[in-house]
DNA sequence: CTGAAAGCGCTTACAG
DNA sequence: CTGAAAGCGCTTACAG
């Protein structure tokens, strides 16, 4: 079945298919409908390579990522999918290594050759301006998912962590805690330092300030969060509560805590930030904050679609991405003060 | 830059030079350096689209899942790509759920339409006949990966569930264990059945029988795996040792033993099946069956890459997929007996 | 509002 | 061992 056979058994040209297939608005309603009900009837649906041929333009949505969390990448994976099914689009996946030689080659070979009809980056590819710079020069639709904005509106979704933390600063201060200590994500990613800006808003308003003796860097890793929660509980005046920049993290300092014979929550609160499955998985389950990863997806590749929808990616109402806490069971008030 | 440009530059045919991208042996080998060369100069990258519009097949290979755990299917996923990578080929990652009604008109749909290279399946879609069926009338390619053979050699990679458990078995029986208890996965998984055998099995190297009043079936759920235990602990002779089916359900064995004031692994043993990263976070440490995962999407998808790579498929040598028993501390010699 | 011609970048089938 | 012609299934650019 092919654009020939449909316009031969409807008696009009291929064109005339073609301008159906392409919603064109020059079309007689009757002729449309001739049209339509062939198609129908066949089950014919328009060769993706055909079209991208003449098109010069694929009808492939590409999702580029370093990030390491499963979790996460299935998640967004499924949002993108979301909106970019029943657009006749496919996702292809491209799970790539920043530090890596050929890593700008790769990607822009990806690009190029494939002709995608567009790309979503999460966090950190989103930040890398070096990938945006190929973006653009092969004219390729992008939509970056970023704690922060870092373009011009069409291209982002904004995921406002530091609103998340300052929720969790609110919580723990809330509690009674004062001795309030902070494990920061790596320095390379902005997420870092928009959820430790957050978390210091959300303390100040209770007039506490975020004593840099509490805070540490760690990676974002479960062992990153072991170690530096190590050198917290080891201070002579230990913190009370500990605000994880993710979840790997904080059950990191579970761990640590659990090492140290503290009993969580009752002599050490612990928040995260992430909300993964195993965050309730854990005892006690992780108090923590929950990004809408799989919307965040769904409203990129929605940003991409819109142009095939008939709608103006400018009267798309923006959708806000709100981090949301989830209290759990390794929160409670502050003990004996 | 297109074949034509490469042709002119090179002082031949296009189709001399479809004959050096395409590796066909009548070419005299003097023409096709000429031609590499000048390849390798412009950056030359033959165009997916067009070349798969000629071939009547894309450079697609899809993956087909409806497994509910983001970690297995990443892994599987960068398996895949390992393989697919270099042989110019890209990964659509196609989620299902056979349970809708749509489910067998959709993947129809996804197949035929993409005219996919090949497409590589886990557990339980490839255990569906109805989507095999589907990829042969349509002569897609397609591997599957299964706990069991269900094909022919060329279509199968199979992963041994049933010796990963005997390990198991023979590990809790070597403690000391006599009443040993399994917690299966659902009827409708053949690992499920594949699991409970292996483990059978190697219970009876050691002289033991797995007792039916001592298993009971899950649904590969954290849930499903605290209510199986809640259900086993109440027993009078409560087991001592507990085989759940998967890591989900055996961290749901832990909440369970944790309710009922055990401690694990002094009261009792708890041994799950997959590797999670969670089953080395969980605490204590969860003693589990590791599944190469990763492994195992490369090997699928090196069987639909070996006619790229010049290979006979049947010349391949079959890697033998060998789950393996990761000891770590939920399990401990049965106790004052 | 509709169509005939040319073309997207490659390969197949046929020659020589 | 190499090439000229026709074609894969669509769309663009131009007419009318």
């Amino acid at each position: 079945m092919t654009i020939n056979d449909v316009a031969r058994l409807a008696g009009v040209s291929k064109k005339t298919v073609s301008r159906v297939i392409n919603n064109s608005p020059l079309l007689r309603a009757e002729t449309r409908e001739k049209v339509q009900k062939v198609i129908a009837d066949s089950g014919f649906a328009p060769d993706p390579q055909a079209r991208g041929l003449a098109f010069r333009r694929s009808f492939l949505v590409g999702m580029i990522y370093d990030n390491p969390s499963p979790n996460y990448v299935v998640n967004m994976q499924q949002g993108v999918l979301d909106a970019v099914r029943g657009a006749g689009l496919e996702l292809v996946v491209h799970p790539c290594n920043r530090a890596s030689d050929t890593f700008l080659s790769d990607v822009r070979g990806f690009i190029v050759r494939q002709k995608l009809f567009g790309v979503v980056m999460p966090p950190s590819v989103s930040e890398d301006e070096r990938v945006i710079a190929i973006l653009k020069e092969a004219e390729c639709p992008y939509v970056r998912i970023a704690s922060v904005s870092l373009d011009e509106p069409r291209h982002m979704v904004v995921t406002n962590d530091s609103s998340g933390a300052a929720e969790a600063a609110r919580h723990l201060a809330g509690l009674g805690h004062r001795r309030i200590a902070f494990i920061s994500g790596p320095d390379s990613f902005r997420s870092s330092h928009e959820r430790g800006r957050g978390f210091a808003e959300g303390l100040a308003e209770h007039g506490l300030t975020l004593d840099p003796a509490y805070v540490r860097v760690g990676a974002y890793t479960f062992e990153s969060g072991v170690e530096a929660a190590r050198d917290l509980l080891a201070m002579a005046d230990r913190p009370t509560a500990i605000f994880a920049g993710n979840d790997e993290m904080a059950i990191g300092v579970m761990k640590a805590a659990r090492d140290a014979g503290l009993d969580v929550p009752f002599d050490l609160s612990i928040c995260g930030f992430d909300d993964l499955p195993m965050a309730s998985r854990v005892w006690p389950n992780l108090t923590t904050v929950r990004l809408p990863i799989r919307d965040m997806g769904r409203m990129a590749a929605e940003k991409l679609t819109a142009s095939i929808r008939g709608l103006d990616a400018a009267t798309l109402t923006q959708p806000e991405v709100r981090p949301s806490l989830v209290v759990r069971d390794s929160t409670a008030p502050l003990q004996g003060s």
